[in-house]
DNA sequence: ATCCTCCCCTAC
DNA sequence: TAAGGTAGGGGAGGAT
């Protein structure tokens, strides 16, 4: 993500263009040298810094598009160097062939697809022209993370493990002929969802705008003009232009020979020929040959039409020339696509706008070898009209008095947004022309087509059209779809298939920084009665059905998307061997800034953000904040929305999120909207988790910080006792117990949520114990299907502090209880047992590192025979055990024996009692200072039984308390701080 | 009246 | 064999 970025970056320098060569040879040299060892390539690796070779190496990773380019460069030079027809080197093997066979004047396209291309000896019409589709100067960015695609692209192929591949261009092929050969269904391609979109002409036509999107969305200009109509009254000038047949035209832009041939462009040239053709040039449509026929067809009418395969590379280079031109002419461009867009003049126009057009559309196929026809009209309706009129390669200006002479023989078909459907139901009320249209009355329309269309039919058909060019629109929805090649057989097919797009879909939603709150989910089954498919592998007649659900959320999460679309499609009662399709749509989208916060520490920001107009109301009026008696409720409940909003499914109840989050979601708290810091609740901000405290500081410019400081000092005189801490001011906190509650989804925020609850509970003293938090925590996980002992860390190294901090004594006890205590936390903090055995020997006196106040100096026998002699049953009855142990043992293994001496503890307020109170007092602290660098596990292990213990006796709940706040915050070095360091 | 879901239609 | 996607918009009908 990050080189991606620095990619999108760099991309609009100017530099870039004249570099971007030298990197690819660079690439390719590597790649040669390093492979066939045959090329002396030294200098071009010396000239290539360190960084650029991270670089190089990165970006061949980041898409398997790029096998295409890496051999790119060098037909290229092959290409300048030797004959006009280029050579694609897959190998040198496939060189060599290629070469001899090119002078007999054979295609060199069936080097690539195998039998998919082959020549027909006797049809030598039909050769085509794979260099062509290998030709072109390699734009890197075009594959690198420029769209959600290529960072989909990116994560799988690093996923997959192919990133050595990159280096054997021999095996690559091999690769891809493999993937090839099996990638027919998902049935055969585990992979099949991601090479499936690589090879996509519709794919790539629909993700394109969004490539386009961030491309350009920098530029003057791009800022959409509000509202979607023109009230301005003043008349405009706008262009539509677009590329001629632009699939075809990019692929042969370089072999002149074939312009005033019939060329189409297709994935396959198999004489079975149910390849379906996706462009078609001028002389091919002569012959009656149109996008979407099959291969077969189109050769049964022109049996020498030349077939060429897609280069959607060549397409997506081409296209940035295209606009690239387009924006030195005007500021206001709304792509509609690759190939295709409205100019809005009106403002930047100097000249006659047909001679603006001209010189255009000159330089656009000066540039690119390709042609391009236009439409100028005062509308945009009207400019696209022009064009289809202009083309191929001619331009039409439709002024104001032309207009209606030119709509009444208009087909109405030709208008822009009538469909099929619509132009049916019109033939068959013997409507055909917009001259027609224009005798049906506005309310006989309305009847037959509802509002919004029969208003567009109105206005159309007199050529009126008030939209507005809009360069940059915001994006409502992001899915992905797959209608070919998906059959299953079981279960496990259909939910494999689900997984694999819920991927797609997360990462596109990444990839644009969106994520959404409707989930739909489309499948398409096999009609009754409906055979097997005219297209291969097609999904034939089908019904479609869909299911949504919406969160109160957004998400952009994978496991997220991956339960419900499971969820989704288990509720459509489908049988699976029936499926011919499915696709997986997110909507009511927002920022990820506003909804990722709730994850990366701004919960509260977002939550608020999000909040309805009567949730904002509630805030202003300070229910949140303020302490009436209901404010803690209020709290406690927004704190459950809080968690239910990324809960999903997992549906808690709460007034708050039965609320419509629909409108101002965006909005932002301001500092003004915020109550003074005296107006807080404190028992409720004392509850608050660590983030959203952090959060609220930065709310309250830092001023919280100091102002709960304050407080705990406070509170602190009050009582010593208190086991509870404020909540740490952490900006990085993350509230999640341990890795493995990241399986299980949203539902850890369930979890979380029922934490802070009991966080709550305690505060006021009614503690819930260990065993109700575990069982709560147990009905939860429960549903999951997930025993206890799953959710469970290893050791504390794997918990998170800020979280284990915010617990109640008791259960931080018991979770401590039921850790496999002896595990190291880390191998660079644990000491060994012959350093504890040092340590307890020498009283760690002679330690420099560790300033240790030595109020019983010496060595640890020495500190035994004190306690021996003592005038306390229990410190003598301790000793008396350390001489009868072995003597390695720490602290907190004499500690364990003490349960069974507790008997032996004096009564409170006698002076045995005090006498053993403050030696183990200062044992116990002496003990701290000498582990607290070394070995935190063990003072935890001391620091526990001291806790457990003291429920059973008076003394060790004294000494608990006592030592506590030593550990706690007693110098920066203590334990909790340094073990929030190390996790 | 307004919103939501489940479609369908359309353009590229 | 072949790669029938994507996204916006709107209508019907039901819920509120």
């Amino acid at each position: 993500m990050k080189l991606s970025a620095f990619f999108s970056g760099k991309q609009n320098g100017i530099q870039y263009q004249s570099n971007q060569n030298d990197d690819n040879k660079d690439l390719e040299f590597q790649t040669s040298s390093a492979q066939e060892g045959s090329r002396d390539q030294t200098e071009s690796c010396e000239q290539q810094g360190p960084l650029l070779n991270v670089e190089v190496s990165e970006d061949s990773l980041s898409s398997d598009e790029h096998r295409v380019p890496l051999m790119n460069v060098e037909v290229a030079e092959d290409s300048l160097s030797s004959d006009e027809h280029g050579v694609p080197l897959m190998n040198v093997e496939v060189a060599e062939d290629s070469l001899s066979s090119d002078e007999h004047g054979v295609s060199t396209f069936e080097e690539r697809d195998g039998e998919d291309f082959a020549v027909d000896e006797d049809d030598n019409a039909c050769k085509i022209a794979f260099s062509e589709s290998m030709d072109n100067d390699m734009d890197p960015e075009l594959h690198v993370a420029q769209s959600p695609d290529a960072t989909s692209r990116f994560s799988d192929v690093c996923g997959t493990g192919s990133v050595g591949s990159h280096l054997s261009i021999g095996s690559l092929e091999k690769d891809t002929a493999k993937s090839s050969s099996r990638s027919h269904s998902t049935l055969t391609d585990p992979n099949f969802v991601e090479n499936y979109f690589k090879h996509s002409r519709l794919h790539f036509i629909g993700t394109w705008r969004n490539r386009y999107r961030k491309r350009f969305s920098n530029l003057p200009g791009a800022k959409s003009s509000k509202g979607n109509n023109d009230h301005s009254g003043k008349k405009k000038t706008i262009i539509h232009i677009d590329m001629d047949c632009f699939f075809v035209s990019v692929v042969i832009r370089n072999r002149p020979e074939l312009h005033d041939k019939p060329v189409a462009v297709c994935h396959s040239d198999n004489p079975k020929g149910t390849a379906e053709i996706s462009s078609a040039n001028y002389p091919a449509r002569n012959y009656g040959i149109k996008a979407g026929m099959f291969v077969r067809d189109a050769k049964a009418r022109c049996p020498h039409l030349t077939v060429v395969p897609y280069n959607f590379d060549a397409y997506g280079e081409v296209a940035d020339q295209f606009y690239g031109i387009l924006h030195k002419y005007c500021t206001k461009v709304q792509a509609l696509s690759c190939d295709e867009a409205f100019l809005d003049m009106t403002e930047c126009l100097h000249d006659n706008p047909e001679e603006v057009t001209e010189r255009m559309r000159n330089e656009i196929f000066g540039t690119t070898k390709c042609t391009a026809s236009a439409g100028i009209a005062e509308n945009r309706l009207l400019a696209r009209l022009a064009t289809r009129s202009a083309k191929p390669n001619g331009q039409l200006f439709i002024s104001s008095e032309k207009v209606d002479d030119y709509l009444s023989t208009l087909p109405i078909k030709a208008l822009p947004g009538i469909g099929y459907t619509v132009s049916d139901k019109l033939k068959s009320n013997e409507v055909e022309h917009c001259g027609q249209l224009r005798n049906i009355s506005k309310d006989a329309l309305h009847k037959d087509f509802g509002k919004k269309i029969s208003n567009m039919l109105w206005n159309y058909c007199r050529g009126i059209d008030h939209s507005v060019v809009e360069a940059v629109q915001e994006t409502k929805s992001v899915g992905a779809e797959v209608n070919w090649g998906v059959r299953f057989n079981e279960n496990k097919d259909a939910d494999n298939f689900l997984v694999n797009l819920s991927k797609e879909v997360s990462l596109r939603l990444q990839g644009c920084g969106l994520q959404g709150r409707t989930i739909t989910l489309k499948v398409k089954t096999r009609r009754k009665g409906a055979g097997e498919p005219l297209k291969f592998m097609g999904c034939g007649d089908c019904e479609t059905m869909s299911r949504s659900t919406t969160m109160t959320g957004a998400t952009d999460n994978l496991v997220t998307l991956q339960r419900i679309a499971r969820q989704l499609f288990a509720a459509l009662h489908v049988d699976v061997k029936e499926v011919r399709g499915v696709g997986l749509k997110m909507s009511k989208l927002e920022h990820a800034d506003l909804g990722r916060g709730a994850q990366q520490g701004n919960m509260l920001k977002s939550w608020l953000g999000s909040s309805s107009e009567k949730l904002k109301k509630q805030c202003s009026e300070r229910t949140c904040f303020l302490g009436n008696s209901d404010g803690a409720g209020a709290t406690t409940s927004e704190v459950r929305n809080l968690g239910s909003s990324r809960s999903s499914l997992t549906g808690v109840a709460s007034d708050l999120s039965k609320v419509k989050l629909t409108s101002g979601r965006s909005t932002r708290v301001h500092a003004a909207e915020l109550p003074p810091l005296s107006e807080l609740d404190l028992e409720v901000l004392k509850n608050l988790p660590p983030e959203i405290i952090s959060e609220m500081n930065d709310m309250y410019k830092g001023e919280l910080h100091g102002f709960l400081c304050t407080i705990k000092g406070d509170e602190g005189k009050e009582s010593n006792s208190k086991s509870r801490v404020l909540p740490a001011v952490n900006q990085n906190s993350v509230p999640v117990c341990n890795a493995r509650l990241h399986q299980y989804g949203e539902r850890t925020d369930s979890i979380h949520l029922e934490k802070r609850n009991n966080i709550k509970g305690a505060s006021d003293q009614e503690v819930q114990t260990a065993h109700a938090s575990c069982s709560r925590a147990n009905e939860l996980i429960d549903t999951e299907s997930v025993t206890r002992l799953d959710f469970m860390p290893n050791s504390l190294s794997q918990a998170d502090f800020t979280v284990l901090q915010e617990l109640p004594e008791d259960v931080k006890a018991d979770l401590f209880n039921v850790l496999p205590l002896h595990r190291p936390i880390d191998p660079t903090c644990r000491t060994s047992n012959v350093t504890e055995n040092k340590s307890l020997k020498n009283g760690g006196t002679d330690d420099p590192k560790n300033p240790v106040i030595c109020v019983l100096p010496g060595s640890s026998q020495k500190w035994a025979e004190q306690l021996r002699v003592s005038s306390s049953l229990l410190l003598n009855a301790i000793a008396e055990q350390h001489a009868n142990s072995i003597s390695s043992q720490p602290l907190s293994s004499i500690l364990e024996h003490v349960a069974s001496l507790l008997p032996l503890c004096p009564t409170p307020g006698s002076e045995e009692w005090s006498d053993t109170l403050s030696r183990l007092s200062v044992l116990l602290t002496e003990y701290i200072h000498l582990k607290v660098d070394s070995d935190i596990e063990e003072l935890y292990k001391c620091f526990l039984l001291l806790k457990r213990f003291s429920s059973a006796s008076e003394l060790f709940l004294e000494l608990h308390n006592s030592i506590l706040p030593l550990l706690q915050y007693g110098w920066p070095s203590s334990p909790y701080h340094l073990w929030l360091s190390q996790t």
